[in-house]
DNA sequence: ATGAAAGCGCTAACAG
DNA sequence: CTGTTAGCGCTTTCAT
């Protein structure tokens, strides 16, 4: 239907391998008809066809993201950065929501492979990868964002979750809070645990002991409810004398809704009870929010995940690469401390 | 390099037209060496080419979204719905984000077009969608979500804007305001016309004064800060006892600039002056801001989105579409009235 | 029911 | 510098 590399050739009497080196600025090819080849090519409104082209280099200049879920105010963001960064390398991105399911996960990213993406860029819904068997098969470059897959081959761009609650928490504490609780999302997550282990690297720097019945988990997810439901549950717990003076949550969703649940028993915050976030989503600036939280650079870590992507493209298997990009948290203070 | 149809057929010893009828399901493939081939091809991790595929079917299974902004609180749900759809249909998404410019605009659908989509799903940045040449000279099959625009063969998923104020405002009137002001985005946009249109229905019908002083318009962005400048101005340009006693705003953006200039100049919400939005983006109803608006039903209009382009691939171009889908708002009470 | 062969649109040797 | 040809992986006639 179209017009194809083949019509132009007919219309100028060339043979079509003629009009491809044209197109593509091969060095040999005379000037005179490189330039009758590109302005006929013009005149008829001729374009490429990717898909053609892509079968004989075998690279499609398209890329995966796979992420949990695009309404989650922490994923446009980086969903932006990786875009940004694809745009200027020239790469068309697939955008797959899987909504935290792990077949759907294995779903997409099984399509995404039959259709020849040139790499994958992926926040799985959880670090165990191991539902993912097709790609753990193939030799897809694949970078992952804010999940640290220790796997060869694979590099993951995170934050220095530790670095980020220890500087929360000694702001705290130099603030004079003594008794700071830690609202986590569950011993799995690595991020968690490293979120954890700052936590407790600046009390033990600080000779404040670590109280067990501070630390809590949520159950399954990680998003306001859970915290409104758990910090109930905390206010509840504790005898009111003995309650933390701060909390500081897994992530800024957890810490809304811990928000809402103080003010709603009527804490006043910060007077009563300080909280901290992390992640610094979109929510959390908002001047009837001000939430005070530890910012991941979100538009950073996907632009460095598709700049290190297409390095991994382009540079073969030849080359090394960390497993690990580690970016620095920004502890933002705002009016919940 | 991976496994081909043709690795497949040389170890089952049968061509690989046989092969391929198999996988496809074929009717006339003998059940017992579908069996074989199947087995086989999944003993051998066989994943079909889905470019090679593409190439001869003429179809891609891949659609295109391209939309202003990610990032812009209004398009994720957008863009969720789109996707939702997408899966049950068995169509990837290419998400593409224009920063609000034509020129990328043009490049991405251009992109787009030569990566073969078999459709396209676009909000533009501007109702005016001349500069998009390869586009409106193609076949392609293309649904607008959000912006009408009324060229034959294109259809648009909008919201009845008009019904939308109209409801606000009768709300409003009858809540005992009178002296309502309206705050645009620009006489160009359709869906500000029609806004406008419905407010002014509305003051009519309740045999209200129509008044231009009134009536403003944000020059260029529909942001938080753009309603921020515009409501100091309009409190310092009336006197004080003339102001309207609430404010109809295009977007819920510009409402919360609104509501953010009116907190500082002392002002009570809803006591001093009622504010209302429109499109309820997901800030709107954090207990923090619990802003009255005029919700679209982002998640639908993308799902219809995306569902009616695939009628319109399915039914090549006998079959003519309408030009517009209208989906119903709904007026969301919340605490800034 | 199966095989042989053509061809989708393009690039990349290989000749000349 | 240009044309001829093969082939990327697949589907689809056309024979058999």
């Amino acid at each position: 239907m179209g017009v194809t590399i083949k019509t132009i050739a007919k219309e100028l009497g060339v043979s079509y391998a003629t009009v491809s080196r044209a197109l593509n600025d091969h060095p040999d090819v005379n000037e005179e008809t490189k330039k009758r080849v590109i302005s006929k090519a013009n005149e008829m409104g001729y374009q490429p066809n990717a898909i053609a082209r892509g079968l004989v280099n075998n690279e499609t200049k398209t890329i995966g993201l796979v992420i949990p879920d695009i309404t989650n105010p922490f994923f446009p963001q980086v969903a932006r950065g990786v875009e940004e960064a694809a745009v200027t390398a020239d790469y068309n991105i697939f955008l797959c929501n899987t909504n935290w399911n792990p077949e759907r996960e294995d779903h997409y990213v099984n399509a995404l492979m039959q259709k020849q993406i040139d790499g994958l860029i992926m926040t799985p819904s959880s670090e165990d990868v191991n539902h993912l068997k097709n790609l753990l098969n193939s030799q897809l470059k694949t970078v992952f964002i804010s999940s640290f897959i220790p796997l060869n081959d694979y590099t993951s761009i995170i934050v220095d979750n530790a670095k980020g609650t220890e500087k929360a928490m000694n702001y705290l504490i130099k603030k004079g809070h003594r008794n700071i609780a830690f609202i986590g999302a569950g011993e799995e997550r690595y991020a968690n645990q490293e979120r954890l282990k700052g936590y407790k690297n600046s009390l033990k720097k600080h000779d404040i002991k670590i109280e067990d019945k501070y630390i809590t988990n949520v159950k399954n997810s990680y998003d306001r409810k859970s915290g409104f439901d758990l910090m109930n549950q905390i206010i509840d717990n504790f005898n009111k004398k003995k309650l933390p003076t701060a909390v500081i949550c897994y992530n800024d969703l957890l810490a809304l809704g811990v928000i809402q649940a103080l003010r709603l028993k009527g804490f006043k915050i910060p007077e009563d009870m300080a909280v901290i976030g992390f992640d610094d989503i979109s929510f959390s600036s908002l001047p009837e929010v001000q939430l005070t939280t530890i910012a991941q650079p979100k538009y950073e870590m996907g632009k460095i995940a598709l700049e290190t992507l297409i390095e991994k493209i382009k540079t073969g298997s030849e080359k090394k690469f960390e497993n690990k990009i580690v970016l620095s948290p920004e502890l933002k203070i705002r009016a919940t401390t």
